[in-house]
RNA sequence: CGGCCUGUAGCUCAGUUGGCAGAGCAGCUGACUCUUAAUCAGCGGGUCCAGGGUUCGAAUCCCUGCAGGCCGACCA
């Protein structure tokens, strides 16, 4: 019988204890010595506030005499004592303001104890406190709160970063970008432009659903787990239902199901959402992110580029007040009309090379003088694709539809109205990057059926990422699906470009990173054993009778390092053909 | 996956040729009733990312690993 529950709180309530700063230790003392004298650090009570540090700032008069009994809450950002009476800052929601504190006022009798004991030493930055009084303006200027009470809302044990700041110069920012996104709490309470891109976000979502709604459609939402990962072409996460005993699919892409839902009789539906995919990560890509599909009936990709054109300029106008947003360092123009350049135009602008008509075998030929990579598995599709990536894409900075895709790259859209070989489709480019991807949707259920087989052909040449035939989307589309227009738009991306940020983990709250490994303390036995399992080689495995005897520990010895290095996680014992093995985690 | 850089106190960072582990802010003690990077005096605080190696001696040199950043590759 083994007894874990009985042994690990012990280790960890010591190791938690251990691992304690001295300043963590004292902000615990406070908490005890506050609930000595009778305050609960951590009360259950709703704190009525009547107005915001924003509130305040922006409508105190002095000639008006209002804000005369305001009860404010937030963080204890900074505090200045001066003996019997203080200046500190409090940070909502909307910002900071600062607040005056006067021993004898918040202390009217003759105990000064909540003065000198409670607000001088007991509370630290970081806490977040409620106070009662009235706003008005120091000698010095400065709009402040005249406290009279002082309630404790919840007492902090950590201590924050100090960023301190004097003339637009911060100092000691909290800057660290593995800490700042590990903990983007922290981030958010001391960096408060971190917060400003995250409003923006919101407010770019807002300004779209709005315009969207506007117009008539409908906002849905569709699978996340799929029995088929359709609508893009991208190596999906596969995770698997007990009860169902079957492989799921996170999606990559919500295109397929927003059709049904054309088919289904709805005239505009629209979803922002969230797509994953198991592919690289890097400055702009992370494996999970938000794309807004929107699909409308009887509408044609035409129609799509100038809907697209007022989404830009509606929400730089929403963020900004203007269309022209400084992005690195260029300042990029959304006021629409943006050029319309054919991909054939574009690949000839740059490379001089006409693709229009050419074999697989010429547009090899041309990535050869071009100096691009192929391989066998490359279609005329992806041929063109690579030239696009290679020679064009990184020239449009200001806005441009690159439109007119060929046939073999776009198995999801209708053929051009004027010339088979091409697709009714667009991507917006912006800062040289896609930034949204549209198309007059293709509805004839048999070219679609076709289209997917040639995916399936090339799939069987090596392209892993051709995708697979979804016969329930056929089926659908056999009903008849009206003549649509759809529209992919990465949100991140078009976050990234509004509010001037390098990289996506900017505009993620929580981006994608590797767990944080906790530091294992090992004794010397499991330190012998653990070196025994780490020199033998890349398998890191062994007979467990070999090891026991490897280590010359005693039976006793030998069961207690064992069980320690499997209940660290550090080693497992399995029981395979081969009888008991350890292996190295 | 490859190249470069980083990891030292709660935060930001120094650390010389390998020779006692440092500063500012924060913290603690005290002074100070309109300050604002408040000020003044004093004090404490370290798994130098982890594990090995070289050495009389390693934060520093070498190896391995972990985490992060930038660039590139792959990838839309």
């Amino acid at each position: 019988m083994h007894s874990p529950v009985k042994e690990q709180p012990k280790t960890e309530y010591k190791m938690s204890h251990q691992e304690l700063s001295e300043q963590e230790l004292i902000r615990r003392n406070s908490l005890q010595k506050l609930r000595e004298l009778g305050i609960e650090p951590y009360p259950a009570a709703q704190y009525h506030v009547n107005a915001t540090s924003a509130d305040i700032k922006e409508n105190y008069k002095e000639e008006a005499n209002n804000f005369q009994d305001v009860v404010i809450a937030g963080r204890l950002m900074s505090r200045r004592i001066m003996g019997k009476a203080a200046f500190a800052e409090l940070q909502d929601q909307e910002g900071r303001i600062q607040i005056y504190v006067n021993r004898d006022e918040i202390c009217p009798g003759e105990d000064k104890t909540l003065y000198n004991e409670v607000f001088k030493k007991l509370l630290d930055m970081g806490d977040i406190i409620g106070v009662k009084g009235f706003a008005f303006i120091t000698q010095m200027g400065e709009l402040t709160v005249h406290v009279k009470e002082i309630t404790v809302l919840s007492k902090s044990l950590r201590p924050l970063p100090v960023v301190k700041e004097k003339e637009g110069k911060t100092f000691d920012a909290f800057t660290d970008p593995e800490q700042r996104y590990r903990q983007r709490y922290v981030d958010l309470i001391v960096n408060p432009q971190v917060k400003d891109t995250f409003i923006k976000r919101t407010k770019i979502y807002n300004t779209m659903r709005q315009m969207f709604n506007e117009y008539g459609y409908h906002e849905v939402e569709t699978p996340i787990l799929q029995p088929i990962p359709g609508g893009a072409t991208a190596r999906p996460f596969i995770t698997h239902h007990n009860a169902l005993n079957m492989p799921l699919y996170m999606r990559i892409a919500n295109e397929l199901y927003l059709k049904r839902l054309i088919v289904g009789g709805f005239e505009g539906v629209y979803e922002f959402a969230k797509d994953f995919r198991n592919e690289g990560m890097d400055r702009t890509h992370n494996p999970e992110f938000t794309v807004m599909e929107i699909y409308v009936a009887y509408k044609d990709y035409k129609w799509m580029m100038e809907f697209t054109e007022e989404i830009c300029e509606r929400v730089a106008m929403a963020l900004h007040g203007t269309t022209k947003v400084q992005l690195g360092e260029h300042i990029i123009d959304y006021k629409a009309p943006f050029p319309r350049v054919t991909m054939t135009d574009a690949i000839k602008e740059y490379t001089g090379y006409d693709i229009s008509g050419k074999s697989e075998a010429e547009l090899r030929e041309i990535c050869d003088k071009l100096g691009i990579e192929t391989d066998e598995t490359m279609g005329k599709g992806k041929l063109i694709d690579e030239i696009f990536g290679e020679k064009c894409e990184h020239n449009y900075i200001q806005p441009t539809f690159i439109i007119d895709y060929p046939v073999e790259m776009s198995p999801l859209t209708k053929k051009h109205r004027d010339n088979p070989e091409l697709t009714e489709r667009f991507e917006l480019m912006v800062n040289g990057k896609e930034l949204a991807n549209a198309y007059s949707e293709l509805n004839d259920p048999i070219d679609q059926r076709e289209r997917f087989q040639d995916q399936l052909k090339l799939s069987e040449k090596g392209d892993d990422e051709a995708m697979f035939i979804d016969q329930d989307f056929l089926r659908a589309l056999e009903y008849g699906m009206p003549p649509t227009s759809g529209m992919g738009i990465g949100m991140d991306r078009l976050t990234m470009f509004m509010t001037n940020s390098p990289s996506i983990q900017d505009v993620l709250f929580f981006p994608q990173m590797k767990p944080e490994k906790k530091a294992v303390e090992l004794s010397e036995d499991e330190k012998k054993i653990f070196n025994l399992l780490q020199d033998d080689g890349e398998k890191q495995t062994y007979p467990l009778d070999e090891l026991k005897i490897d280590s010359e520990l005693s039976n006793k010895k030998w069961d207690k390092a064992i069980k320690g290095l499997t209940s660290k996680k550090v080693a497992k014992v399995e029981n395979t053909d081969a009888g008991l093995t350890v292996t190295l985690l």
